[in-house]
DNA sequence: AACACGGCCAACCGCCTCACG
DNA sequence: ACGTGAGGCGGTTGGCCGTGT
């Protein structure tokens, strides 16, 4: 109150893909400072974003304790089986998933999980076996959500004793993970990065293209030789974020 | 080779809740 | 008790890319 800035002042800030810069550039700062306040790290990083887009980008792809790769069989099972106890609450479900956001799982449901259940003549909302009149035709398909599965999904929505909001929850993402910042320190060995060019195998369509001279040579050119996200795996679920904040401020 | 189409996913939008003064 | 901003969340969009024609 009393005057604070608000943090998502379109004027002059940049919006759409971010390029390799930006990101070295927001992950260089949090790694050092750790995050304030999203507010301020756009200008204290030196980038021309919200602060808004400055936390989706660090939680969507910057995380180091993100697990990069295509969802699996056994996670998109998984998903589905919470998914029909609480419905579209993505957070909620990637509570369940450590290293993997929100986003990344609503995707998924979108883009993969929902066809699959179809296929197998199951409603994505209801999990429930799809009325015959509905199953058979794809072109019904494409009009799928409307009417009846709607109405569906409101008394789904009836049904779920509604949650929405509350902060209940009953896996929250990290809960007891030990604090491994010496090891996180040790791994990435160059905290103080030039080095942030933390590598990954999912190409991004920022990443490799304008590396800056920060980034070692080597990954440049070959990227087969690079470090996989995945090497960071074994990490999952004890990476804190705290733990960066201790000794690397 | 050129174009159309559809799938995928990163990023944005707008709303909600919580914390704070 | 109330107003406000920050952060969190889910829905949606737009652009890229692969595939089919």
């Amino acid at each position: 109150m009393m005057g604070r800035q608000t943090c998502c002042d379109k004027i002059g800030l940049k919006r759409g893909p971010w390029t390799i810069e930006e990101d070295h550039k927001l992950m260089n700062f949090i790694l050092k400072n750790g995050i304030p306040c999203w507010r301020l790290v756009p200008n204290l990083a030196g980038l021309l974003r919200c602060g808004k887009s400055c936390r989706l980008r660090w939680i969507n792809y910057l995380r180091p304790d993100l697990k990069r790769g295509a969802l699996t069989e056994a996670e998109e099972d998984m998903i589905i089986q919470l998914h029909s106890r609480f419905g579209n609450r993505w957070s909620k479900i990637a509570s369940h998933f450590p290293g993997r956001t929100d986003n990344e799982i609503k995707n998924c449901w979108n883009t993969r999980i929902k066809k699959k259940l179809k296929v197998l003549g199951l409603d994505p909302i209801t999990h429930k076996p799809i009325e015959r009149s509905r199953v058979f035709s794809t072109k019904d398909k494409g009009v799928f959500e409307s009417n009846s599965s709607r109405n569906q999904e409101n008394n789904f929505e009836l049904n779920l004793h509604d949650n929405r909001g509350s902060r209940d929850d009953e896996m929250p993402q990290r809960e007891g993970i030990s604090n491994i910042g010496q090891q996180f320190n040790e791994m990435w060995g160059c905290l103080d990065v030039g080095s942030s060019a933390i590598p990954q195998t999912k190409p991004s369509n920022t990443f490799y293209a304008g590396m800056s001279e920060d980034f070692p040579q080597h990954w440049i050119d070959s990227p087969n030789n690079l470090l996989s996200w995945d090497g960071l795996n074994h990490l999952e679920g004890i990476f804190l974020w705290e733990s960066l904040e201790i000794g690397v401020g």
